[in-house]
DNA sequence: GCTTTGACTCTCG
DNA sequence: TCGAGAGCCAAAG
């Protein structure tokens, strides 16, 4: 299994309604490679079946999507998550840190 | 096969 | 508050 398998497996663990960042997908992955899980996630194969529109950035900032941090945000409105100005509200409580 | 790029993050000033 | 620099890894050129 190759890293970026690894990295939509731990993906399509996250609940819905709650999110997760990229520093928290590679701390699981025992690597400092932020960048490339957002690589990863960016060319998910998966598409529906992988949320990946739930993984945002550390700073609570919404990060990118493929097709547009806009529909991003129209998806995790969706699932009941509320975001201000690319900023998701009330980040710490629907944080998922897979325990 | 080396260089660049990217949905990132942390530390400093 | 903000930007630059460094660190990290995979893919594309």
């Amino acid at each position: 299994m190759g890293f970026n398998e690894r990295v939509w497996q731990l993906t399509k663990r996250i609940p819905k309604g709650r999110v997760t960042t990229y520093r928290i997908l590679a701390a699981k992955l025992r690597t400092k490679a932020y960048r490339a899980v957002g690589n990863a996630l960016n060319k998910n194969p998966y598409s529906p079946r992988v949320p990946c529109h739930r993984i945002v950035r550390s700073d609570g900032g919404v990060g990118g999507f493929a097709r547009g941090t806009r529909k991003k945000i129209e998806m995790l409105e969706k699932e009941g998550i509320k975001i201000k100005r690319n900023k998701i509200v009330s980040f710490e409580k629907i944080l998922y840190k897979f325990n």
